[in-house]
DNA sequence: CCTTAACTTCACAAATTTCTGAAAGAAGCG
DNA sequence: CGCTTCTTTCAGAAATTTGTGAAGTTAAGG
């Protein structure tokens, strides 16, 4: 992005709105520097970003630039991309992958079930402590489901209110 | 609980389950010691214990117990008795509760929403980036409405399942 | 191949968080 | 009312987490 390209926006107001969806991301359980660089993305024009321009827009170092976009990466909330012919890496947030990051909550959830499984079992499941689990595990399974196709709804709200992809 | 009561429990089992149900806790955010007394309470034949009983079970100090508490209760995952009749305080695990207060993430996207909307104006909603941040809004707007909807399929789906209140 | 630009890894300093012991604060019970 | 038992608050020690600079690694481009 030129310059000039860039003049159009009120860099004040960008940052701060960067800086207080990050501070929401954190208090929600996101890492710093990953919620910071996230919201930095989300909210440029292009929704790409290059290493450098996230470290001077943040003030943070390559290093810090680093971490943050390895977890985003690991967590698919962002992909990296190479951009041909040149050393120097593009970081973008896709509107899907970020839904479907959301999704993979579902990664977390089936660790609950697994541990709740295996209290199950050492609790013994006519004990009540043992029913109650199971009523719990009872409920991630529900949720489990659900929430897969609460994702195709919401595909199929998204293309009648946005049309096509991204 | 008397000793006797509690003789049919293996101790050694119930301990690792807590310990490793906590972790999987901690890991998806929930600060330490409030994931270790939640699981220990979900883990207790009857659900309920006293500040006392948990500090023996998590080699915990007071301190710690009421720290956690005052979280585990003002997120709704723990509500408190006092036993009449004395200043012993009891903690305990609802079924219903603590599925309502996973709900209760609606707080966070509600937050979240409200930072969007910020975002959406400081950007202009004609920019790319102004766009991409109003479909993002209205994906946790769709979110929103589809998880009140979905609570009330699983409170159907318990019923069935497990037939009356908790 | 060698140079150089870019990203990554690592060890450490700084900041933050976490847990504790001790003291203070409630509330039952005589 | 005051004693006693339980819970909460608070200041600080200990542990953990975080971000940096600097060295290391990779790959483009001459």
């Amino acid at each position: 992005m030129t310059e000039a390209a860039e003049a159009g926006r009120d860099t004040e107001a960008v940052s701060r709105f960067v800086e207080s969806f990050a501070a929401q991301l954190v208090e929600a359980g996101m890492q710093r520097m990953a919620a910071r660089v996230f919201a930095a993305l989300l909210a440029s024009e292009e929704g790409v970003m290059t290493s450098a321009e996230l470290g001077e827009q943040l003030q943070i170092s390559p290093a810090a630039v680093s971490g943050a976009v390895r977890y985003l990466a690991q967590t698919h909330m962002v992909s990296r991309e190479r951009e041909p012919g040149s050393r120097r890496e593009r970081y973008r947030v896709h509107g899907d992958q970020w839904y479907e990051a959301l999704t993979n909550r579902e990664a977390v959830i089936k660790r609950w079930e697994v541990a709740l499984r295996e209290g199950v079992a050492s609790l013994g499941p006519n004990t009540k402590a043992g029913r109650r689990m199971a009523e719990t595990l009872a409920f991630f399974e529900f949720i489990d489901a659900e929430v897969a196709a609460m994702m195709e709804r919401w595909k199929r709200h998204r293309e009648e209110r946005f049309g096509g992809s991204e």
